[in-house]
DNA sequence: AGGCAAGCGATAGATCGCTATCGCTTTCTG
DNA sequence: CAGAAAGCGATAGCGATCTATCGCTTGCCT
């Protein structure tokens, strides 16, 4: 048996944060550990590629490899994580600024997160190689727009049916546009589909204003 | 410096035809391996789930491991030319009917396309494990969808600035709402958002009707 | 303050993905 | 039908992922 009693929360399954802070029970060092190894990883990524070694993730965060090991199950796990990280730096402080025009409020918002997360072309393709953009991540940090999609509605700019969820649906739907092809040397390369997705977002967006009949319902 | 000159059009890359079959040049036993590949890929991953190791691949085709990776690059190339494999025995032969209504023709193909994929989990599931689903190959069997297209088109029921590519775009994001998570031993878990497609297919079709202002160009 | 368990780094080792190279067989071309 | 070239299986080897285990340190609780 193991010494330790370990794998507790690495970071995105459960109801955490995401940022890689402590969850319930972690000891605080360890915490600590998991925040360094995330921010290392996704330095690393960005700088090296997506094919760093996670000993040289395990290096540069200052820690064991079987640290990096003992906190996420693998790498795509790890991954996640790094994509949970920017997800949270970029998304949440987008401004939701308010005028009088509840649609155009929430077009801009949806269209700056999505435009912040695209930036991040490596992270992108990095997180579409760990099996695509978690849904409930977005969900997470799309908070503010609940706000923003309630107003629409209430004024009636939006199909009533439409849930704060679909939204976050909505952006990992955009999100999945965009190609990954990280080549074999981690290098990502722009592509014909490159800029492109703002005509996908633009279709979603008008299949949200209110129609006669109603989407089928979530199950 | 290799005997072999091979690396001849893995199947999915140039405009093959994605089944497998015969490109240009390649020898004609070299062809039939490479469907036979595939088709034990197929099965395998089907049968012991997506991380089979590729030896067992070449045992169950019959051939050494090194023909494997003459003819993909890698795993990756190998699981995307499976997903192209299941891709045209499953959207080309739906049934495209043409009635009065081009509109209720093109979203009934579209969504019976979706739902002919989406009936494959695994394959799904692998699919996005290996850098999601792939625009150009959905694009290649979704051609019979550029007639209804037109169809719809020409009756005025869709935007006119609406092209073939997005609608494979369309399927491609759809798919991407279909959760993925490949358990750690290959199982797929059936998941929240399962039936929950059909929703935001309705929200795509829904935006292709028309609408005053028209999409953002393509690049 | 003191004990204990959680966590740690280091390291060894199994397995797998992938590359490279060998001599032999099959197919294509003329 | 014969030679050239393309492809093949087997195998050896490298580096990466991941598991497991060691004895030591460090934070937590009372």
């Amino acid at each position: 048996m193991l010494p330790t009693r370990c794998y507790r929360a690495p970071v995105t399954d459960p109801p955490g944060d995401g940022t890689g802070a402590g969850e319930r029970g972690l000891r605080l060092d360890a915490a600590r550990n998991q925040e360094r190894i995330v921010a290392a990883a996704a330095a690393a990524f960005a700088e090296l590629g997506g094919d760093v070694t996670l000993d040289e993730v395990a290096r540069r965060a200052g820690v064991g490899v079987a640290t990096v090991y003992r906190r996420f199950r693998n790498r795509d796990q790890l991954v996640r994580a790094v994509v949970a990280h920017v997800l949270a730096a970029e998304i949440e402080p987008v401004a939701a600024v308010e005028t009088d025009d509840p649609w155009r409020d929430l077009a801009a918002t949806l269209e700056a997160s999505v435009a912040a997360v695209a930036a991040h072309r490596d992270v992108v393709a990095l997180a579409h190689a760990a099996g695509g953009i978690d849904v409930d991540v977005v969900d997470r940090y799309l908070h503010r727009l609940d706000r923003l999609l309630s107003r629409a509605r209430a004024a009636g700019l939006v199909r009533p049916e439409l849930e704060p969820r679909d939204v976050a649906v909505a952006v990992v739907m955009v999100l999945a546009t965009i190609r990954r092809d990280v080549g074999g040397n981690g290098a990502v390369k722009t592509d014909a589909a490159s800029g492109d997705w703002r005509r996908y977002l633009a279709l979603l967006l008008d299949g949200m204003r209110p129609a006669p009949v109603p989407l089928p319902a979530r199950r």
